[in-house]
DNA sequence: GATCAGGCTCTAA
DNA sequence: ATTAGAGCCTGAT
């Protein structure tokens, strides 16, 4: 196989798997590193959102880490944490700073 | 080309 | 439950 280049093929690739996660569904890095092809590249794809998040139409907030814990902990004009007001806003429940992934996480 | 950092993940203590 | 160390890979300096 010829050098893989995220920006150049990888990226469309792991925000396409970001758009399939389903209303109400996280999913975790590695989750999506791995559909998207990329077994290894967990950081990658919270590297790729961190840039790219912003006025973005993908479901940033869909994906947490391992845990379903919320590592960003960015916050809006009223000091509440963005992803997990998005998060309850789609019926999921965020409690201590993490969702309960035995509900609501990802079945593929 | 070497070095550093990042929205991770796993295992161990 | 929390912390620490190591592994993994790429993008940016």
């Amino acid at each position: 196989m010829e050098k893989l280049s995220i920006s150049a093929e990888l990226a469309p690739q792991i925000f396409s798997v970001i758009e399939q996660i389903p209303y109400g569904c996280v999913a975790s890095y590695g989750q999506v590193a791995r559909l998207a092809g990329l077994p290894k590249h967990a950081r990658l794809v919270g590297y790729l959102l961190k840039r790219l998040h912003p006025q973005s139409d993908l479901a940033w907030h869909r994906v947490v880490n391992a845990q379903g814990q919320i590592q960003v902990m960015q916050l809006d004009a009223q000091g509440q944490n963005i992803q997990q007001l998005k998060l309850c806003a789609e019926g999921i429940i965020v409690y201590h700073g993490r969702v309960n992934l035995n509900k609501f996480a990802w079945q593929v």
